[in-house]
DNA sequence: TTGTATGCGTTATCAC
DNA sequence: GTGATAACGCATACAA
């Protein structure tokens, strides 16, 4: 550990401070000599300027006007500051128990690019309102060990957002319940947990409009894509998708052959695997409905490869209307999350929870159907 | 700012610990209320313990070995951390002057889905080393000053990696470079910066893989997409690429017609745009060399909107190799970048640059060309 | 082998 | 209005 030169002059500053030191003259209105090498410091700042530095503290922190201030010294040390290039440090600020201003984010996978455009959305935000953000990863589950590290280490930002299903990680679930600060989970479902708060989406009314739309183009055969199942059940936002669509097979009274309803792992390839599974059934869906555009595209690509017309012998809808969705061959129909505001919600919330009230907030946001060139007609000659 | 309650056993606490205190007997050895609803601190283990903080820390820090401690303290503090959930305050440690154990990482465009993975990839590698990493974003140059704010408040990090382009944020630079921690670039492009390690991909080598591979399927009216201009120069991986396609272009004496050079977005609309454009042209060109992957695909679906057949009207290839360019339809020709790599090879940078020396490292790694189905022989028709 | 004392950069509470 | 000064949690040089 010898590296940072030892300065032997943290001492002597001090003492340097205590008398009243070089005048404020010339002298000391010469800047860019703080610290060699070093940030400069409020004592820094305040040395440079002829005053204490609390002073320079009161002056910077920018304190709510309860404070007054001579006008003449709070120019001076406004002018030293940034000659200075001066800078606060986070980590003391932090630890003497002001804000961070950091918000941690988790993401379950951020290769999914829906999660790196959420991401994206959230920074954008977060960075609105002044905040940076820290990004922790829980990637599969057998890394769960390291996202808990993650957030541990973590531990030293304002809040905590949870973005994605990040529910099958017990560990890590309650390393964040037991933490004292605003928890809140975006794109985890809606189905509020104990402690964290819930920005979602409403997949039912996602999914209905999908339905909807399908039966109104004549389809009864449809089938449905996606469902990481972990420990047994299904988990957020593809959970609830997969329940609705169950719900409204029943409800319209659907046909659902054996195999109509098939688990993937939420990539390009898991989507292309299921649709060639799907088109090896006996009976074939003449409509798929994929619970991300993930699983749609990869659908397309193997609909593409097997030689199927879309939508001319299948329809193939997604959920989460990806940038990429739009460029789809052909065009995907999907439906569009509201991204931007949900992240403005999550941060909003993770911001403003007071947290002494354990005032959990839960807010379910409405998707827009898009559609586009992926859904067709039923084609006649299937409809018997 | 009237949150956490007033504490005022802060100071009691302190001359407990004076005094030898509590004996080390029945009542210290109960622990569960360290200090109700607070994180424990070492002190609190201490005084659990009846030691000292320092011996305390010694302990946890895990001293290597040159400091000696009693087998029988060290399993008491050792058990008594566990017992309180003892975790380390990384902001404390930061401002002691250790490490931090975060490395910042500043994204150009967290949206394009390469640097998505790429985050991905350093994540990963920050975290088998120990690290986490908090992002900071570029965005667009409008929103520089945003990224700066990330970047200045993010300094209480061990070291800051760029990825992507961001060399025409003249301000981010600037601050970088007058910073003392180790900055590395990864996908900066290859040239040298001052005070900046890089890590890089060849771009040079990629290219020419690519027109070898037009040039043999017959292809001699070969177009370019792809070129973010800034300040009128063209920057990073892109601008290589592009020059690499015109020194090829006039190394093998192909013509160069008017437009067959298209500067465009680096979105999936900008590649569909410029891929309209080129078939616009009187002269069209038989293959597409697009710099991007993104681009490649938003040619593709534009291809088929227009109801070109991709390759048998046009070859259109790309670079990155993006998860997506497999599912493209027809899946992408393009150069597989050799992220986890490069992403290790820049952690590594960051962490091991002791920066004392100056000790700026340039690394080039070489992609590798992946031929798929987007790319065939000149259509005879047009092989005049 | 262990304890004492001090500093890291801020903020907040008192005095003057 | 402004200046001392005490924490915040941890690491470490120096004593004992």
């Amino acid at each position: 550990m010898a590296e940072k030169p030892k300065r032997p002059f943290a001492n002597g500053r001090t003492e340097a401070a205590r008398k009243p030191a070089r005048t404020v003259g010339t002298a000391a209105k010469q800047p860019g000599m703080p610290r060699p090498g070093r940030v400069p410091t409020m004592q820094d700042i305040a040395d440079a300027a002829g005053v204490s530095q609390s002073t320079v503290s009161r002056v910077l922190t920018g304190a709510p006007n309860a404070i007054p201030i001579n006008p003449a010294t709070r120019e001076r040390i406004l002018e030293m500051a940034r000659m200075m290039r001066y800078r606060p440090n986070p980590l003391a600020r932090g630890l003497r128990g002001a804000k961070t201003m950091l918000i941690g984010v988790i993401v379950r996978e951020i290769t999914d690019p829906f999660f790196a455009g959420a991401v994206d959305a959230i920074s954008i935000e977060a960075n609105r309102r002044g905040y940076n953000i820290i990004l922790g990863h829980a990637h599969s589950r057998t890394e769960e060990a390291m996202a808990l590290r993650a957030v541990l280490e973590t531990r030293h930002c304002d809040a905590i957002l949870l973005v994605g299903d990040t529910r099958d990680q017990p560990r890590l679930m309650e390393e964040l319940r037991r933490t004292n600060f605003p928890v809140v989970g975006l794109w985890q479902g809606t189905t509020p947990m104990p402690g964290i708060s819930i920005v979602g989406v409403d997949n039912r009314w996602g999914i209905d409009g999908l339905m909807d739309h399908l039966l109104g183009l004549g389809h009864r055969k449809i089938a449905f894509v996606g469902g990481a199942f972990l420990e047994g059940r299904l988990i957020g936002d593809i959970g609830e998708r997969r329940a609705t669509f169950l719900d409204r097979v029943a409800q319209d009274g659907l046909r659902l052959p054996d195999g109509f309803v098939r688990d993937a792992q939420n990539t390009l390839a898991g989507g292309a695997g299921a649709l060639e599974a799907l088109m090896a059934l006996p009976d074939r869906p003449t409509a798929v409905v994929a619970s991300t555009d993930q699983l749609a595209i990869g659908a397309l690509h193997q609909a593409a490869h097997m030689g199927l017309s879309v939508p001319g012998d299948l329809s193939i809808v997604g959920f989460d209307d990806l940038p990429m969705a739009e460029y789809a061959t052909p065009s995907l129909t999907t439906v569009c999350m509201p991204i931007a505001q949900m992240a403005a919600a999550g941060v909003r919330a993770a911001i403003e929870e007071e947290h002494d009230g354990e005032a959990v907030i839960v807010q379910i946001l409405r998707p827009q159907i898009v559609i586009r060139a992926s859904s067709g007609p039923v084609p006649v000659a299937i409809r018997q």
